[in-house]
DNA sequence: GCCAACGTTGGC
DNA sequence: GCCAACGTTGGC
């Protein structure tokens, strides 16, 4: 799951402990949060947009998909007034911090990696914010540490 | 700052 | 339903 770091960083999540992943606007993104997720199943914290991008952390989902409250907030920059309250069209879930990565792992060395051609991440022109990992990747990902 | 690779919008 | 124009993401 990426986030910019100067808007929220794997430091803030670990101040703040469990926090609501909102701003989603990308259906396929808001389809994965709704029907692919479970609750307890871990994800990485990605650094996107900043240097280097790279992964620097573990977390877990810790809730249903429930409405995103910035998408009917006018004063938030998710405000979406095409969005119903009876309908709601943007949905998150409950991310909890689990830890820090030892160090960074970059997209750079991700790349570099022979086993990791097929990942998502990797793959040009990838711009969804939240990318399923497999069971094979995220373990060898790890191994990397 | 550039630009590739999308996604979205809206006229027709 | 098509597609041109426009907006966004995010690596570089």
């Amino acid at each position: 799951m990426k986030s910019e770091p100067d808007v929220y960083s794997i430091d803030d999540l670990k101040r703040d402990k469990r926090e609501p992943w909102d701003g989603i606007r990308n259906y396929q993104v808001r389809n994965m949060f709704r029907d692919q997720m479970q609750i307890g199943d871990l994800a990485f914290f990605y650094h996107s947009n900043c240097k280097p991008p790279a992964i620097v952390g573990v977390m877990s989902i810790v809730s249903e998909a429930y409405p995103d409250p910035t998408q009917f907030d006018p004063k938030s920059r998710y405000f979406d007034a095409k969005s119903d309250k009876e309908n709601p069209r943007w949905l998150l879930r409950d991310v909890k911090y689990k830890r820090k990565l030892k160090r960074e792992i970059t997209l750079q060395e991700l790349k570099e990696q022979k086993k990791l051609e097929n990942f998502r991440l990797n793959q040009r022109g990838n711009r969804l914010s939240v990318i399923p990992v497999t069971e094979s990747e995220w373990n060898f990902i790890l191994g990397l540490e």
